[in-house]
RNA sequence: GGGGCCUUGGUGUAGCUUGGUAGCAUUGUGGCUUUGGGAGCCUCCGACGGGGGUUCAAAUCCUCCAGGCCCCA
């Protein structure tokens, strides 16, 4: 029988079922044991603390603060913004217990604005409390009726939520954009993920905001990636939470709130983009472990060979490399163990290289080799996994750009839909072509990009004058 | 939303048609031996998703439930 313990399926092939095997085998995570949960397993832990160690950095320098806010939301906190309560009714879930209940019905946050605006209220009293900006990773619960999938849709996942109140607009719009740059930030140097930034559509915009800018990124099966959403919620927030503040001039105000939030579902990007026939491919900025060392050991020169390898590790440590001196696998074994979870770099010390004073380093990503003297080695480590870096990059913006077409004509758009591309067409922004759009041909507006030039045009739907240029595109 | 498939040691599976001793591979354990792209031998440990039914007897037949996957929209 044949051996089943790398991947066996090609990323060309099922897409589904091969993302689904190297997420188990690469270790990222499994099933819960309640349907739509999953356990996220020390591997993309790794990961996530890279990106939250990369984000909390970013906002500290705009200077928001880390904060915790409780799990269960009072049922009447929903209804203080009609909006928001009407987008995420159908995907609460209630706390029963047995007994009487005295309290209030109770639900688990589905995302935290009431609950935080709630204490808000009671914190800003004059414009010298303003702006408040606080951020909080947690997770949150959103029951999920659709079919589930490993980090891109389960019913819990972990996130950073930003909440941030300004006094006027301006002060609010421009960090809303600025938080927005800090997400592309992050995807494209961290994550190595370029993306689309734009704003969405009124039918695509967050429950209860008043604009909402959105980063989307390509996925290789042709479907489009929201990676992160920054909201300009306006005033209404703070009408229904009471929150306001006596201004400069000595008169009530109503402050302006924004939030902003990405998820674990990144983990779910970056396994997509990059990943390969091997497994996992992890950017090197993202790795934990940037390298995995294979001591080459024969029986005469085992001790010389162990010794010279860990030398190096200590050298090393800096990568925090996995030294691999198992003895029971062979060298083959670890070499495809290391693949499959995605350690960007993998350096082999054998007999031949200690009389020759090299190692080998072989990149993840091409699989190429090269022969570095040992004294060579901490220049050339930290070029090698720039390039790495820079080389994961290029692909995925390749095909983000042979991905992203214009269409003309109806017929045009449908056909570029159906390939899996993100279409830019004239759009009238009427919520009925949308719905239209979305039900001929199912795919939804991803996003109005923001760098956008004037033009003249008409509605591909419904040809009449189109308002904006707008980026369609089948999602997850 | 529509359709299909699946659930047996940790993992992957055989057995089910025709009811009767749960087999194989891999992992794990201990040992020998080996190591430049998933090596070999021996040893031991380890399993029928849950409930109900039919039967002398159920992994196998019936039924309900739970969980999972895929495809299409």
């Amino acid at each position: 029988m044949e051996k089943e313990q790398g991947i066996t399926e090609k990323k060309a092939g099922n897409f589904s079922e091969w993302y689904n095997q190297v997420v188990l085998k690469a270790e990222l995570a499994d099933y819960g044991p309640v349907r739509g949960f999953m356990i996220i397993r020390p591997n993309a832990y790794r990961i996530w603390e890279s990106i939250q160690q990369y984000f909390n950095k970013a906002i500290e320098a705009l200077g928001v603060s880390n904060a915790y806010f409780p799990l269960l939301i009072p049922e009447s906190f929903f209804k203080r913004e009609a909006e928001h309560a009407k987008g995420f009714a159908p995907e609460l879930a209630w706390i029963e217990r047995e007994g009487k209940d005295v309290d209030e019905r109770v639900a688990i946050r589905p995302t935290s604005e009431t609950i935080i605006y709630d204490s808000y209220a009671k914190w800003i009293r004059s414009w010298r409390d303003l702006p408040l900006k606080l951020n909080q990773w947690c997770n949150v619960l959103r029951w999920e009726v659709k079919q589930t999938k490993l980090f891109l849709r389960t019913r819990e996942f972990l996130w950073q939520e930003g909440h941030c109140v300004y006094e006027t607009k301006e002060e609010c719009d421009k960090e809303v954009k600025g938080i927005l740059g800090e997400y592309q930030k992050l995807c494209h140097e961290l994550l190595a993920i370029p993306t689309l930034a734009g704003k969405k559509t009124d039918a695509e915009k967050f429950a209860g905001a008043l604009y909402t800018l959105t980063l989307e990124a390509m996925m290789p099966d042709g479907k489009a990636l929201q990676m992160g959403t920054s909201h300009n919620l306006g005033q209404d927030f703070a009408k229904g939470f009471g929150i306001s503040f006596i201004d400069k001039e000595e008169k009530k105000a109503l402050p302006w709130q924004s939030s902003w939030g990405f998820s674990t579902r990144l983990i779910g990007a970056l396994v997509m983009v990059h990943g390969d026939d091997k497994g996992l491919v992890l950017p090197p900025k993202v790795a934990h472990n940037k390298i995995a060392i294979v001591p080459i050991v024969f029986k005469g020169d085992k001790k010389k060979v162990l010794e010279k390898a860990k030398e190096i590790a200590k050298t090393l440590k800096q990568f925090n490399p996995i030294f691999d001196d198992r003895d029971n696998y062979s060298p083959g074994w670890k070499f495809n163990e290391w693949e499959l979870k995605g350690i960007p770099l993998r350096l082999e010390i054998g007999p031949k290289d200690l009389k020759a004073k090299q190692v080998v380093l072989v990149r993840r990503d091409t699989g190429k080799k090269e022969s570095v003297k040992f004294s060579a080695l901490k220049k050339r480590i930290p070029a090698l996994l720039e390039e790495i870096q820079k080389d994961l990059f290029t692909s995925a913006k390749k095909f983000l750009d042979s991905s992203t077409v214009g269409a003309k004509t109806w017929s045009e758009f449908e056909k570029a839909v159906k390939e899996g591309k993100m279409v830019l067409v004239p759009f009238c922004c009427g919520e009925s072509c949308e719905e239209e759009i979305k039900d001929e041909t199912t795919a939804t507006s991803r996003c109005i990009p923001l760098d956008q030039k004037k033009f003249e045009g008409k509605c591909i739907k419904c040809g009449s004058k189109a308002k904006n240029m707008v980026y369609f595109a089948k999602a997850y």
